[in-house]
DNA sequence: GAGTATTTGTACGAACAATTT
DNA sequence: AAAATTGTTCGTACAAATACT
């Protein structure tokens, strides 16, 4: 999405060590090198190799212990890290995981929505239906929408995945409302409409049937 | 799941920024102030205090411009960064959205698989269906043949969501084993054999149906 | 429009703590 | 007890982008 001017050092040993992985180098369950040696071998400061190793850390791919080692936990590039698959995703990818995680949060919010929660969404819906003066803020009321429908969903794991995605998607939708300027389809805001009223309802499969009728690209 | 011995100023400052923003201290959309500021405000270098921030940069919570400085995005607990949220994050949450998003992937897995995804699945599944010396590998060679599933879904974002949780339902499927050792319920290798079979006639439906059923916990 | 100051981003080097072998 | 390895923190320097005069 974006395009940094300079791949930093981190970034580009992280890549490195990835195909290390994925050609065999370091197999599965082995122990890879101290980071100091592995700094050494990189030409670059302990600090650098231990941010680039700390990416794949968290992703799962490698695994620490203090006074052991570093261990290869997976293999294969699916492994690389959320931010940059989500970075490299296609359009079309993160369009469809986004459907089926709006689906999923519908059904959980129609389920154990409260009425804080209702009073939340019917206010996010409002500002969704105001004219915008500009796409950005266009974008950003529809995701807020969406955003208060997945805390209605009471569960912080489904959220947070959904949350994640959200950073990503907001750029997506600029894109697309750049290119078609057509904004909202005739029957996009009836849809947003009828997804609240299934909420409100507390009709999950309503909600469920309503959500996978919002195509957002 | 983990208690370090000792907790890092780094994180200790992201707690106490959090609870900044929360108490209104600073609004969502202003600007907080400079990094070398608020490090001479904590005490502590700029390298401790960018670390903090990036793990709320991250999560959404902040969004940092280069030259300009460093915003509020959202407001509230809900918006703690992921790892922290997935370990304070209920069972209950966890297991209830392994099984939505095990229900979505056994959807486009039947959609989407090919031959090569066929055969690994099956390999898992068999290796699965093996008798175990220990909990653990019972757990990974579940946990395995889900992921196996999920890469036949051919959605990276979709897989990366399910990878980065499975991180965490891992202990969790652990925890539960040692609670009641009944292992497998009679019923679970049936089902686990039909998800395999529904994604092999390629039926999105029943394979929906059938991930329903699977209940891990 | 140009130049300067401010602010975030990247990278290095060093030291010590904590943990495991 | 000692050595090796990861974890944390500091200080510093410069690059890159933006804001301001």
């Amino acid at each position: 999405m974006k395009k940094p001017t300079r791949i930093s050092l981190a970034k580009q040993i992280t890549t490195e060590i990835e195909s290390q992985i994925e050609s065999g180098r370091w197999p599965v369950g082995s122990k890879i090198p101290p980071e100091s040696h592995l700094a050494e071998q990189f030409g670059v400061s302990r600090n650098t190799m231990r941010e680039a190793l700390q990416s794949l850390t968290q992703s799962g791919v490698l695994a620490s212990k203090p006074g052991d080692g570093t261990y290869v936990m997976t293999a294969g590039k699916f492994e690389a890290n959320m931010y940059t698959r989500l970075e490299k995703a296609e359009t079309k990818e993160i369009a469809e995981a986004r459907l089926f995680l709006e689906k999923d949060l519908a059904i959980l919010a129609a389920k154990n929505r409260n009425e804080t929660d209702i009073e939340k969404i019917a206010l996010a819906l409002k500002k969704r239906n105001e004219k915008k003066a500009t796409l950005e803020e266009e974008a950003k009321s529809d995701i807020e929408f969406h955003v208060e429908i997945a805390k209605a969903a009471h569960n912080s794991v489904m959220y947070e995945l959904y949350r994640y995605m959200s950073n990503y998607i907001y750029e997506l939708i600029l894109e697309k409302m750049y290119q078609d300027l057509e904004k909202d389809s005739p029957d996009s805001e009836k849809l947003h409409q009828d997804l609240f009223l299934a909420i409100k309802k507390q009709d999950p499969i309503e909600a469920e049937k309503v959500a996978s009728c919002i195509n957002h690209f």
